[in-house]
RNA sequence: GAGGCUGUAGCUCAGUUGGUUAGAGCAUCAGAUUGUGGUUCUGAGGGUCGAGGGUUCGAGACCCUUCAGCCUCCCCA
């Protein structure tokens, strides 16, 4: 027979059980974090027709989505779907009689065409944890997204994390202020939004190869090169140009909001330079990562996309939400090490002897499970070394050996691994021994 | 899209100016130990040296082509 070479496709990955077990873990948190403000579960087909997804993400990332050859060159023309907030904008759009507002979360892959890095937490295919709020233009509703991003974030233990907190009607005014026209938004905010990791003057070059304007770049430097400025500074240079205003006052509302809710001061911060790169917001956007580890890139993103579902519906439709990067999450955790070796949730291994004595071993088995004890019987009655060293390769803590001498007793040895200790006990005893060992 | 690095056993890698039958550790399997793992000891299996071509008496090594992977930048989760 011909054998095929195995291999995975760039930019994708297998995922054992010692990486599933957290990645289960880490989702079951959010899920329970995502019940408890009242979001709802969804799940869209990986499939889309192409110009739904085209035009919402700007043009470098519309070149990122994977199309399929399938009707190529017709309105059917069909790609995997790039994120989970635009498949959502549509199932809103066709979806008109949801109660509003409608909160959902959706866990799901999604696939960019990109070069991988898996460093930093960049792959082709990866999980995106999506909550999304349709229906208010207040403030709250941002502010409960970024509480329930720290409340996540906390839960699993991550020390230092920075939630930074922008506004693109800020950055319109930021540009109006330097006096601009508003096609220039898109490269003035490409550029400072690297300030975090170059200095102004490199930005500087940059910008003079995009043909800015030296005066632009003189007054830009006074905002941004100092590095932070406070929303208070923002207030005083926005006075007077309207959409600047309007995203100072959405901001002082939402850093409000945030402060009653409780989210500890030094997990956000209000960020100019902060800008994001998906055309389809329109107002408040946000970003986590770990200053500690600038590498490793964004834990979560999102924000405010008021126009997305009325590009799709006619109706305008407020809406506000976030993404948390499983794999980002999970790769920042693992760098950290915040994650131990688990290979199984079985807590029991059951021996095999013979076939005489296999139908005790099942019964015992049935035994431990019933008392809601994850339990696994080892298949074939091969030599007990061999199911010793499984259950330690597994990393199961206890094996229940029942061997002729047991049943004829009505016993059963259990053995902890970790202690290299065993006890000999009566089956009766089974229920007190897990409330005294597991 | 731009630049750099690396391809040798399942994995991580060594392999001298080009010279006999290409090695090690880990992993796997067997035995020491027929009812006891993780330690130790002994042994075994496992390779078209990424692919194709060239130079040479002789290529894992040198040259050309090609493919794949990794890293950095750009951008993003």
């Amino acid at each position: 027979m011909q054998t095929i070479q195995p291999r995975i496709f760039k930019g994708t990955r297998d995922f054992l059980p010692d990486e599933m077990i957290h990645r289960e873990e880490v989702q079951k948190i959010m899920r329970a974090v995502f019940q408890k403000y009242g979001f709802e579960p969804i799940e869209t087909p990986a499939i889309e027709y192409l110009n739904v997804l085209t035009g919402k993400y700007g043009e470098d990332a519309d070149r990122l989505i994977y199309r399929l050859n399938y009707k190529t060159g017709t309105k059917d023309e069909a790609a995997l779907h790039y994120d989970l907030t635009v498949p959502f904008s549509r199932v809103i759009a066709m979806n008109r009689d949801l109660p509003k507002p409608f909160k959902r979360y959706q866990i799901q892959p999604v696939w960019r065409a990109d070069t991988p890095q898996p460093k930093q937490g960049r792959f082709r295919e990866f999980y995106q944890c999506d909550i999304d709020a349709v229906g208010s233009k207040s403030m709250l509703v941002d502010a409960e997204i970024i509480c329930i991003v720290n409340e996540i974030l906390t839960r699993l233990q991550f020390k230092n994390f920075l939630i930074k907190i922008n506004n693109r009607k800020l950055l319109n005014g930021l540009v109006a202020y330097v006096g601009l026209d508003s096609s220039w938004t898109g490269e003035i905010c490409r550029s400072i939004d690297k300030l975090d990791k170059i200095s102004f003057e490199e930005v500087t070059e940059e910008l003079r190869t995009k043909n800015v304007p030296e005066e632009a770049i003189a007054k830009l430097k006074t905002v941004v090169a100092g590095g932070t400025i406070t929303l208070a500074d923002a207030e005083k240079l926005m006075a007077g140009i309207p959409s600047g205003e309007e995203g100072v006052n959405e901001l002082k509302d939402l850093l409000a909001y945030l402060e009653s809710m409780n989210v500890p001061k030094e997990n956000f911060v209000f960020e100019i330079s902060l800008a994001r790169g998906l055309d389809y917001y329109t107002g408040p956007i946000f970003e986590t990562t770990l200053p500690d580890h600038p590498h490793i890139g964004s834990l979560t993103g999102g924000g405010r996309y008021d126009e997305l579902i009325g590009s799709f519906s006619g109706i305008d439709t407020p809406a506000v939400g976030t993404s948390l990067g499983l794999d980002r999450i999970l790769a920042a955790m693992k760098q950290l090490g915040m994650l131990d070796k688990a290979q199984t949730r079985t807590k029991v291994l059951v021996t095999s002897f013979s076939k005489e004595t296999i139908l005790d071993s099942l019964k015992l088995a049935s035994k431990f499970r019933s008392l809601g004890v994850n339990t696994e019987i080892y298949h074939e009655a091969v030599k007990l070394k061999n199911q010793f060293s499984y259950a330690d390769k597994k990393g199961i803590r206890f094996v229940a050996i029942m061997g002729e001498d047991e049943i004829k007793n009505g016993q059963v040895t259990l053995k902890d691994m970790s202690k290299g200790s065993q006890v000999l006990i009566s089956t009766d005893a089974i229920e007190q021994w897990i409330s005294d060992n597991l």
